[in-house]
DNA sequence: TCTTGTTAACCAACTAGTTAGTTAGTAGAT
DNA sequence: ATCTACTAACTAACTAGTTGGTTAACAAGA
């Protein structure tokens, strides 16, 4: 008697933060579907009712990380702002986003580290998107004669990596405190960290030695 | 009668190699044992007569990097040179063990993405040891003047991250050619990119505004 | 207001295939 | 003769996906 069902999409919904937190944990191959649904308070065949197998859902949750953290930074490189005014705001997106949604760090990190092995085109397509975005703000900043001539995919391979490891190390000093020798590495605030990088990016396309 | 028994250790280490490369192609929990066996034309018994077990053979491939590391960059850290000389030479070196053993990357890539779900705190203290040489190295500099004063560790969360997620970049480019808007991203030089993370480096660790 | 037909939401129990690890024993080298 | 290197065949446990249903909600006709 007592609300045996939930809302239309309330389910699914609970499957689909379920599955991100598994896969963000474990990894695509080690996450089980079993877990999901218990994770989700529902029964596996009902979270076969909803996604056809579970890489379609991985790839869900993929797409959705993929199509926010998109269609920010194109707003950002797309405006008028200066491009170093652009690059912070690039960068801040960024920390934002992977703070927002915890998964989306381990998850992205595991793709590239595996060969963007399960991953179609299409959804390959929308990460490189994203590169695209800085790729843009870049240029401009060497077309307004503000950046250096630097190799703009070595400049984002600067910056987006050490934010995707930012928050996986987060994560692994909470999870495993007092190691010998690892009192340095406590977890930094991360507004810090996002100056850190703003001014370390900016330094990194100054012009002049 | 032809060659049944290899010499002694032989086996062993075809089996380390095998071992390495599934780890690094497919992560931990996706590498398969009878596959390992496989590859070093072994029997799963005979890795096992090895090898206590699968997790007690990863994370002897994780020391085996972990030490060669380790040690080349402490050596550096500990030798005469001026800081900023020193640096070059601790991303040189990381780059070249990374491009030696091409298992290194992925694997610590994923590590780092499960917050190192599978690593002992004595892995883990070997893991962190190689934070502390650059650390060292950058309070040097930091000592003599030559840098400004910037956080070692989000420092180093910048050049490392970069490293093995450039190695790793470079495996999903030459896997998957031809994605849309790929372009931009073929392959760089090693060399090149040695050049660009010590330039880069230097920049964001210089004095002054 | 009360059936009754329809459909979306839900589930216990099963299956077919896979996997890490074991056993019990063989054969070459010294 | 004994020890080290080696193996085919096995097992117990697990896993993605399926089957064959039940149950709640809601709407339309009587």
């Amino acid at each position: 008697m007592v609300n045996k069902r939930r809302t239309p999409g309330e389910s699914q919904a609970a499957v689909f933060r379920a599955a991100a937190q598994e896969f963000a944990e474990r990894g695509f191959e080690a996450a089980r579907v079993d877990r999901i649904a218990a994770r989700a308070r529902v029964n596996k065949a009902m979270l076969y009712y909803h996604y056809r197998s579970k890489l379609e859902l991985y790839i869900e949750v993929l797409r959705d990380m993929l199509r926010a953290v998109g269609v920010r930074t194109r707003a950002i490189a797309d405006g008028s702002a200066p491009a170093d005014a652009k690059l912070d705001a690039w960068i801040a997106a960024i920390v934002e986003e992977a703070a927002a949604r915890p998964w989306f760090p381990p998850i992205m990190l595991r793709e590239l580290a595996s060969g963007a092995a399960h991953i179609d085109d299409a959804t390959l397509g929308m990460m490189n998107a994203v590169f695209l975005t800085v790729r843009d703000v870049i240029t401009q900043g060497q077309r307004e004669g503000t950046f250096r001539d630097a190799d703009p995919l070595l400049t984002y391979l600067m910056i987006l990596p050490s934010i995707l490891i930012f928050f996986a190390r987060q994560r692994v000093i909470v999870q495993r405190k007092s190691v010998h020798g690892l009192a340095a590495a406590a977890p930094r605030d991360v507004d810090e960290f996002i100056r850190h990088v703003q001014t370390s990016a900016r330094a990194m396309l100054r012009r002049h030695t």
